[in-house]
DNA sequence: GTCTATACTATGATAGAC
DNA sequence: GTCTATCATAGTATAGAC
């Protein structure tokens, strides 16, 4: 339980590559990203310099400069690609499956759990460097977050209504199971004996549990 | 559900002071202790420069050089003041229950809520600038923080093994309890007309369903 | 124990040649 | 689109007077 693993705190563990989904950009303003990715998850933003992301890359500073305005439009388009990917992860997921408040929770967590332990450094970037980012660049991206956590909670509202969910505190639950799921890259990784879909299929029976619905069609372990 | 609020991430919300536990450090050393946990807080460690923590305390940036060695210094003495209380909060809520892992585990996650949602400032700053510091000083911190992960650990084990408790995976389902405290800070505020001995009663009950126990003598609402 | 002054380095970003 | 060279500023930390 030590070698720095952690329930309560923690950064990133391994440098899985490449690191960032595919989609959206391409050439060099990937390769930047994919540096950034990388050098953001383990230092943090303010603690990268152009210089340190410039190194990495084998270029000069100035080369940078020809592709992003600034570092903050990087780390900018590092959490729109996470976000975007993130929400349409989660559409993806709720497409497959029926009306079911019950089956509904348990996709959505599932999906997001694989999402964030397949991307690690993405999440953690997204998550814990999302402060750095000035407000004019911070709007558009957050509208992202705000609709996937709507969905959750219209879902556990759902449920609660048609009274297959006996949910004690909104607020509360929607709270610990987004947790569940964000603090992910923290603590998961493939050397744990546990795979990504396992692990998934765990927190949304946790989830459902937490909801007083322990009962499933995909729940059957 | 705007406002930027955040199920899935965030930075802090209200500069509720002094936001630093009594106890231990005084004079000073402690004034410093505080205006930096509220830079740290807000803006990172990496964000906050050591002429802002001059300029807040009105002072020149020299005269902070007097009481601690470096600005690592000060990070690293706010990391082991928030470990040390939060695991010393953890062990004299354990103290007051018998020897069920049930009332075990309310008690605890009780006590872990209360205390990240009571000092949400040290709780950010523990949490997520704990990367900033040098391995020199990470060491005797990093400690408290295992010793406390380890008695979830136990109590869900002895759970386990008593037969109270049906544990679906020991890492994923305390992870998912420790995650469910740590975001506190992110999302719980005064204002939400929820009262933090609520919260942390909730969220106890949500960890005794995790864990497919649903009574407790403690548990009755 | 605080001040003024300053050393030295690192930083984000730009200019202009190729 | 990358390079060399450079600017202006901000960064951590120290020296020495009071």
């Amino acid at each position: 339980m030590s070698e720095r693993s952690s329930l309560f705190a923690g950064r990133v563990r391994h440098t899985a590559a490449p690191g960032l989904p595919p989609g959206g950009v391409e050439g060099p303003r990937r390769r930047i990203l994919e540096a950034a990715l990388t050098l953001f998850a383990r230092r943090g933003f303010h603690g990268t310099s152009v210089r340190d992301l410039a190194d990495v890359l084998e270029q000069q500073p100035s080369a940078l400069y020809k592709h992003f305005p600034s570092k903050e439009h990087v780390l900018a388009a590092l959490v729109q690609h996470g976000y975007a990917m993130h929400h349409q992860t989660l559409l993806d997921g709720l497409l497959t499956v029926g009306a079911s408040p019950v089956d509904q929770l348990h996709i959505l967590v599932e999906v997001n759990a694989r999402s964030h332990a397949q991307w690690p450094l993405l999440a953690i970037v997204v998550h814990e460097e999302l402060h750095a980012l000035p407000e004019a660049l911070l709007g558009p991206v957050v509208a992202l977050r705000d609709a996937s956590a709507a969905l959750l909670l219209r879902i556990l509202q759902r449920g609660s209504a048609e009274g297959c969910f006996d949910v004690v505190d909104l607020p509360t639950t929607a709270a610990a199971i987004g947790a569940m799921g964000v603090r992910i890259p923290l603590w998961f990784h493939p050397g744990l004996g546990l795979d990504i879909d396992t692990m998934a299929h765990r927190q949304a029976l946790l989830a459902l549990r937490m909801v007083g619905a322990t009962t499933s069609s995909k729940a059957s372990r």
